[in-house]
DNA sequence: GACCAGGTATTGC
DNA sequence: GCAATACATGGT
């Protein structure tokens, strides 16, 4: 499910989707990732290392509001709860898709559906959150153009402006939602990861695709717990 | 029943 | 600045 559209991938149909324009712009397929894991590579070994365990991985170009909405559910949250809680505010609120399928609600119905509904759906602290970026994002407050084209920094100010956000979520938004490569969310994982992995450096230095550094970071250490076995709370 | 989860806002040193 | 704490909810 995204951006309205449902798709269900199967080893015998990725050939057809990833020929599809619309699929083959959501999963990324035409951004050059090997000059970018080239010129990583060169700035740390380490980095290097982490882009050649997964190196298929891409950021997915993802529905702004789509993805600033799941983000702000996705805080001191797990991820089954969080696939859960949009899939539950999907079907309440979201637009019928056929085969049972529901698109993510746009923001003016979650507005309209206002904070105690959202709580009695499981949203617990994050409905009136959840209302406040779906508000502006349906009034226009919420520009993307213009979260597109800013500095880094001032989109990020932006974002956090609203209730609930704050930079890791503003950060997810800018990554996924606006396919700004530069955002680097710092999440518990990441913080563990860096401060072992890249002692000393900053995401700054891993320059204006950092964020895609971020994904190869992330996903190298959530699959290798043992080098953090002494941080690693459980 | 405690304890935790891909954070944020507030409060108190 | 930085540690501590509340915030809802559901799952181990």
């Amino acid at each position: 499910m995204a951006c309205g559209k449902y798709l269900h991938i199967t080893r015998d149909n990725l050939g057809d989707v990833l020929g599809d324009e619309f699929w083959s712009k959501y999963f990324d397929m035409e951004f050059d990732y090997e000059s970018v894991r080239e010129r990583l590579s060169e700035k740390d070994p380490v980095l290097a290392e982490a882009a050649r365990y997964a190196p298929e991985i891409r950021i997915l170009n993802q529905d702004p509001w789509e993805a600033l909405c799941s983000f702000i559910l996705s805080q001191c949250n797990n991820i089954g709860r969080i696939k859960g809680l949009a899939d539950r505010l999907s079907r309440a609120w979201g637009a019928p898709l056929g085969g049972g399928h529901c698109a993510f609600p746009e923001p003016e119905a979650l507005a309209r559906a206002g904070e105690t509904e959202l709580r009695k759906a499981g949203c617990g602290f994050r409905a009136p959150y959840v209302v406040a970026a779906a508000q502006s994002a349906a009034d226009g407050r919420l520009d993307w153009d213009e979260l597109r084209r800013l500095p880094l920094d001032e989109a990020r100010g932006k974002l956090t402006e609203l209730p609930g956000v704050g930079p890791k979520v503003a950060d997810c938004a800018l990554l996924y939602g606006l396919h700004r490569l530069d955002a680097f969310p710092m999440d518990v994982w990441m913080k563990r990861a860096m401060k072992t992995l890249f002692p000393g450096k900053s995401p700054a230095e891993f320059g204006r695709c950092a964020g895609i550094a971020q994904q190869y970071i992330f996903h190298y250490s959530r699959n290798h717990p043992e080098l953090f076995r002494e941080q690693a709370a459980g």
